[in-house]
Formats: structure tokens, C-alpha cells, sequence
DNA sequence: ATTGGTGCAAATCCTTTGCAATAGC
DNA sequence: GCTATTGCAAAGGATTTGCACCAAT
């Protein structure tokens, strides 16, 4: 059993909220999701918890990031090419993904989305998340 | 230029220009995306185009839609889920995908993504393009 | 005549499903 | 003890690959 850390925290008293259980494998996908603290593919964050928890499957890996998008602890990202990321990150922010080597940067800048937001609420549109996502080539792949 | 011609025109105008055959299947899969008017999955620019050219393999398909978004014919968009769609819309414009039934529907406002771009741009970062990619309810799904 | 494009079949990749076993409550 | 959650194996669906044939230049 797991000790409690303060990033599991705010987990443990969600699922109790919900009744619903908390288990280790639970815990430590959020664990390792956060201490990468960078976006992470689902087989990323399979591998990762398997050093904790050996056996830990892709179905669980899968329904666990599920649950904690729901929960609001994680956000989905998918930047094309049927590539998905896990962000920790929850608070608004950007992403910029290379077309050339696919790298995933996050871009602290705020973005003015209440024109957009408007004009689809105003289409009867309930606008739960709002996401930038840029395209091109990173620093790197300049050269 | 682009603009909107009833022809495919300008699709033959880039090929010649790049040393590229002109084919059937590629004037075909422009015209029919453009009279769906909306945005296509791969399989339904696929069964669009059989009513044309029975035949035409999935391989084409995704094929020649990639050389529409490189031509700058047509736009890639990644939706979530692993679904992806191709809009024959070029200009900038946002998209409001709804969670519980899976709708996209174009959003016509503009966003202010200079602050972004900028951003980026400081890091190093080339911006090629940036979309705009709301979630929610739509106003089928809400009652 | 050349060779870029196409069609077919099969492979690959990611993600989900069915079900028995396990562990949280 | 009850049942949600897990792990395993296998299925599913979308996209890509290899190769032979065809058709645009």
C-alpha cells in the first residue's frame, strides 16, 4: 500500500466522493503522470508505472487515464497523426507540435478564446474546454 | 489563386507546377470532399468516391487526401478519439467538437492567437498553422 | 518507354472488449 | 462477502506497407 503524498491527495478524495475504489495502480499513474511532468503517450505511462507495479496492463493504463481526464487531473491531448498525449497539466495553455519531429512544447500564453466561445454558445454550444494547438517546425528541426 | 472555382482547377495547376500526374482519383477525392461541404472521415471520401471510380483502394485515399493538405487544398483535423477528418475549409476557423455525440461543427469567429504565435515564435518555433479545437455539449445532445 | 500512381492483400499499431481472478470497501 | 477493478488474451478498427499492374507523361 501506498503512503499518501500530497499529489494524490486531491485523487483520493475525489474517488471517495464518488465511491468510488482507490487503488495503487491508480495512484501511481497519477504519480508518474505528474513527476514526467511532460506529455506522455499511454505505453509511456505503462512503462513507467510497470517499475512500481509490474504486470500493470494497457486496459487498466486506459481506463485509469480515462478517469482521471474525467476527474479533471489530466487533460487528453491529441496532436494528429493519431498520436495522444496525457498532459498533468490542467491549467490553460497552448501546445505546439513539429510537424518534423513531432515534439510537444507547451506555449505560456494566454489566448483571447472569448469570441469563439461566445459564437458557439451562441449556436447552443456548451463549451467545456478550450484548446490551441499550433503546428510547424521547433527550434530544433530549423537547422 | 485558391479561390473557390467549380473546377479543380487549381489542384491540376499544383501538380503541373510540382511534376505530378494528374489523375482521376485525385481530381475526384478533391471534388467530392468539396461538395460534401462538411468534414469527411478517410472511409467516407472513400465510399463518396466509389460512386465515381469503384475501386479506388483506401491507400489512395490516404494518399492523396495527405497531398491535399500538403498542396494546402485541404485541412487535417484530429478531433479526438482517434478520429480523423479532412475539411475542405482552408481559411481559419474554429471547430466545436461534441463530447457525447461526436459532432463537429464550424465556428465562425475569429481568434486572436497573436499572443500565441508570438510566443512560439520566441521559443524558436516556426508557426505553420493554428487551430482552435472547442469541446462540450452540442445543442442536440444538451436536453 | 518510363515511372509515378493505383489496387490488392496483408501487416502493423493503438485501443477496447470479454471474462476469470483479485483486492478494496 | 460483495462487487468494482484488474490482468490476460484476443478482437477490433484505422492506417500503412510491399508488390505487381496500369496509366499519365
Amino acid at each position: 500500500m501506498l503512503a499518501d503524498s500530497p499529489t494524490t491527495d486531491d485523487l483520493v478524495a475525489l474517488l471517495r466522493q464518488r465511491g468510488q475504489r482507490v487503488t495503487s495502480q491508480r495512484l501511481v499513474i497519477l504519480r508518474e503522470l505528474r513527476r514526467a511532468a511532460r506529455h506522455l503517450t499511454a505505453a509511456e505511462v505503462c512503462a513507467a508505472v510497470r517499475d512500481d507495479l509490474p504486470g500493470t496492463s494497457p486496459p487498466t493504463i486506459y481506463a485509469t487515464l480515462d478517469l482521471l481526464v474525467e476527474l479533471g487531473l489530466a487533460r487528453r491531448l491529441d496532436v494528429g497523426l493519431g498520436v495522444t498525449l496525457y498532459d498533468p497539466r490542467v491549467d490553460p495553455h497552448a501546445h505546439a507540435v513539429c510537424r518534423r519531429c513531432g515534439a510537444v512544447e507547451d506555449v505560456e500564453a494566454r489566448v483571447d478564446s472569448t469570441a469563439v466561445m461566445r459564437a458557439a454558445h451562441a449556436d447552443g454550444f456548451q463549451v467545456e474546454h478550450s484548446d490551441v494547438l499550433l503546428t510547424g517546425i521547433c527550434r530544433r528541426c530549423t537547422n
